[in-house]
DNA sequence: TTGAAAGCGCTAACAG
DNA sequence: CTGTTAGCGCTTTCAA
């Protein structure tokens, strides 16, 4: 009636459905899909009309009966190793909101399960037995998890980390920002560099040892490498390890910021001054690194995790890893 | 065949739908659904028969068909106000991850809508007729994105800080944390205390303001409010203003750590020491907050993210906003 | 190029 | 208490 906008009306209007469009468009149903989905013949005037009455009528398809027909699955699930309960925290949760965003707009949703490293082979195949899910993103992604993938996934599923021959995988370049962030600490006059390194089973944080390890070789200084994990406790473990295999250690690096927090610690307990006597590095460049000065590498979670729900929706071929851009950003501490 | 192990035939198989479930325990498919979805009634052996060979063949509902026509739905949205790009960080990104590990086990997705502030209608209304919409969080709630909760969403709508008669809430208790906060200055000796509120359209943000408010003057102390907003920028900006204004302040209360960050910094560019001359809290407990040895409340963001999706899930009913506790964590800082 | 018809897997009236 | 029937909204053969 005429004393309503449309606004009030539309709210309540049942949403229009392929029905209502191919009436309006004076066409069935089937040639209404066709012209809409762009699979199959259609006429150019059918194409018009249909395209001109589903607009007119603001039509969506519904994603629940596509994907029902199509079995194409509603969400698109995030299968995280859970043993790193220290990366699942802010990691996890970033990796999460950005799938968010690019899932949203497909009408899908995203979701989250955990795997335990001992055991990657049971949740990965209630995922692809599972019709919701329309593709998988493995994070943490570990060897036996690649190899856990069930035929019935491939070509649905990619990685954030490491990849193989069939799944595609996305990450930061750890190795690009390993090289650099060594050859700052070289440049500024640092010769007994050490680094304390993520967890050994993720192979991913194996790139950024093996740049650092290739660095300073090549300036021709020695390698003194701790295993470490990817929290505090982990930094504050290795620093103080290092420095008593090696007390005269004038930098270390961290495998990420969390790490060198820990690590500053142990150096602040030593009566080590930073950069003073030692010169300290992270890397993901969180709030914390800002806060605390600290050197670190930018790690852009976002980038990574939407090219690899991006990449999951569309189905792309396995050829390597693509690597995200990281910067190092200098501070106070190194 | 006797070599294969189940594992790797279940791989194959295509997952048993209702009609098998049915056709092994010997019924219709309508008795297998009462069985398995505990609606109408059914005899006891069939129920048993029915939920054996379910259980047997491994069968789960497929929420696709079943939210096609149940017009259920297949994702919760978060829709969150995009003005608070301060918020949108850290936050955002814990409710979601928080939620997805609600929805996932429901066979349901998360996602993710902006929301502008100066029109919260139109992404309103557009969420009330998506049919993959099975319910809706609302994030940084204003007055106005309440009122633009289109009819066709109540009782599937649930707000993270203020609520209304219609749409139930959820929240950290703001205001306790808030007094405690106040009263631990206060009986730590400091009778000038200072305020930087959060963004003034976010209502949620108030009730730590008004919690401090009642604090200091029950106190007999006087009352120094700063307006503010999220970020370590406002923090700068809000200290400057209040040390500019009383230049007696002897604590600086932030609405959340990354503004008592900038508080930090001002005091520091300004020559006054933490705690010394002046104390500083924030809120939120982030690790930032434990590396800076700054006082702090627990801000339990899964907890009440976890409890909002539950809620939506379950259509509460709004019956006043449900807090999650907050507890004092006492730094170096304060 | 088009339309009729047959489902996808499930739930929900409605008779029996 | 149970089975039959009729869809949910969409895609997709298959004839015409």
């Amino acid at each position: 009636v005429w004393y309503h906008h449309g606004v009030q009306d539309d709210d309540a209007a049942p949403p229009a459905t392929l029905e209502d469009v191919a009436r309006g468009a004076g066409v069935s149903r089937s040639t209404a899909s066709r012209a809409l989905t762009g699979t199959g013949p259609v006429s150019d005037s059918a194409l018009r009309r249909v395209r001109q009455t589903a607009r007119e009528l603001g039509y969506v398809a519904d994603p629940v009966a596509r994907a029902l027909v199509r079995r194409q699955g509603t969400r698109v699930v995030v299968a995280v190793t859970s043993d790193a309960s220290d990366l699942s925290g802010w990691y996890l949760s970033r990796v999460l909101a950005a799938g968010a965003r690019i899932c949203t707009p497909e009408g899908l949703g995203i979701g989250v399960v955990p795997v335990r490293r001992a055991d990657p082979v049971r949740p990965l195949q209630a995922l692809a037995r599972d019709r919701t899910v329309a593709g998988v993103v493995l994070v943490n992604t570990t060897p036996e998890m690649l190899a856990a993938v069930p035929p019935a996934l491939r070509g649905r599923a990619v990685s954030i980390g490491v990849g193989s021959d069939t799944e595609p995988s996305f990450d930061v370049d750890n190795a690009g920002a390993g090289r650099r962030t060594t050859e700052h600490l070289v440049r500024s006059g640092r010769r007994r560099i050490a680094m304390v390194t993520g967890p050994p089973w993720l192979p991913c944080s194996w790139r950024a040892v093996e740049a650092y390890r290739e660095a300073v070789e090549a300036a021709g200084l020695p390698v003194r490498i701790v295993p470490g994990g990817f929290d505090p406790a982990h930094g504050d473990a290795g620093a103080t390890t290092a420095l008593a295999r090696w007390p005269d250690t004038d930098a270390v690096m961290a495998i990420g910021d969390d790490v060198a927090l820990g690590v500053l610690r142990a150096l602040r307990r030593a009566g080590r001054r930073v950069p003073g006597d030692v010169a300290v590095t992270g890397f993901d460049d969180l709030p914390v690194a800002d806060a605390t000065d600290l050197t670190s590498g930018t790690h852009p979670v976002e980038d990574v995790a939407a090219a690899a729900v991006r990449g999951v929706l569309a189905r792309v071929d396995a050829e390597g890893t693509r690597f995200s851009a990281s910067e190092l950003v200098v501070r106070a501490s190194a």
